[in-house]
DNA sequence: CTCCACCTGGGAAAAACTCCCACTACTCGG
DNA sequence: CCGAGTAGTGGGAGTTTTTCCCAGGTGGAG
């Protein structure tokens, strides 16, 4: 790469800016090219400077980074934003990437975090810093299901081949195609069938399929086959 | 740390189990204790040694690497699962974190990651590989805004007295409990039946609750008998 | 009136399901 | 080590459901 990638820090703590100057000046491939210690600020010298990345703190005295985020992305189309922010919130994390930003790291990580993040981010990549798995896992959890009590006892006692049979049922296959994709006989399959819905008292294989969405065992968000 | 932690190894490809193998043979913090090359001899070794963690495959041979997951948290409450898959979709990132585990990568990534991975998860803190977050993210953002489209306009082909046996069935009903509820012929509401699924493209009843539950016809969340 | 979609039903063959049984393998407690 | 229990596998016979094709009656639109 011949040239170095230009760089705006905007964050209101001018330690932490000295922190990720210096940072950045041990590498070759960035270049802090202006920083700012406030939103508006920051806007201005990003309209001015058109850096290809934008450090982006969240918690600045006028404007959220959030806010700020949103109008570079909005004017600027080719410069990509990383938030550098204390909060682990979910909300904090969706809204940055719905305003635009492409990275969001924490202010506790390794500065070698930081670096990872601009390098993926500058080709193109999101980037979400693995301490957020926490936060993000949950929530994914909760969108995806209200509260998986992970079944309930009954389901707890079918076996592993059961609840492999049952998943198949709940997919849509019917017995004899989920014994050719097992390599077992339809017969073997009508029977693990027959002792899931003892197990669980149901009915029938439609009973089954809205067992197991309700449960969570099949996603009913992602169905799309 | 007096002792180090045990690992077990699950993947199909020996030369991968070997690659990892030799890459904690490098640390000090890890001892591995066992591997399997199945899913169902994977489970196995994981009672036997009772490792501290396990790296996991999704693609095994016999049964997903989900399921095993599943069984093996549900039987060693203190053994942490890493997910180390070739899967990047999302759906198979949120069935592995419903299933227990506590760490997905990816096995494109460098293995400094799968070090990393491991140093989080042993602390009991999640972890996700960065290179999944362009999913996570559009995940997340998806389910923020999620907007029901009510039905398509296959649905709305059907006859009223289509969708009437349509919502029937969803609920459960069989074909010859529908007939004695509407007072007409079991061999009628087959032929309802069969006209609905061949009007939604469906091939099964399985199929068409699936249908309904994705188009909000039916309430996931309110079933309960 | 005529046409056509809709609702209704039947017949025969195929597929699925039920119920009961049996064999094997593995695990576990005594 | 042995018996009991559980999991996984499969068969047989009989019943039910599904599939596919057909067809009569009704009611509304042109």
């Amino acid at each position: 790469m011949a040239e170095k990638k230009t760089i705006l820090i905007v964050d209101d703590h001018p330690f932490f800016r000295e922190g990720v100057k210096s940072l950045l000046a041990k590498q070759s491939t960035y270049r802090v090219a202006g920083e700012a210690g406030s939103g508006e600020e920051g806007l201005k010298k990003a309209k001015e400077i058109r850096p290809d990345l934008v450090i982006m703190d969240i918690g600045l005295p006028d404007v959220s980074g959030i806010d700020i985020t949103r109008s570079i992305r909005e004017i600027l189309a080719e410069t990509r934003v990383v938030i550098l922010s204390m909060h682990l919130k979910i909300e904090y994390i969706t809204k940055a990437f719905q305003a635009g930003a492409t990275g969001y790291i924490t202010k506790e990580s390794a500065t070698e975090r930081l670096l990872e993040c601009l390098e993926s981010v500058s080709k193109g990549e999101y980037f979400m810093d693995p301490s957020l798995a926490h936060e993000v896992v949950e929530s994914l959890m909760r969108s995806e299901k209200k509260e998986l009590k992970s079944a309930d006892a009954s389901y707890a006692s079918l076996t592993r081949r059961e609840k492999q049979v049952m998943c198949l049922l709940a997919e849509g296959l019917s017995t004899t195609e989920i014994a050719e994709k097992l390599f077992i006989s339809r017969k073997t399959v009508e029977n693990h069938r027959s002792n899931i819905l003892s197990k669980l008292d149901l009915h029938s294989t439609v009973e089954l399929v809205r067992y197991a969405a309700r449960y969570g065992l099949i996603d009913v968000t992602t169905w799309k086959e």
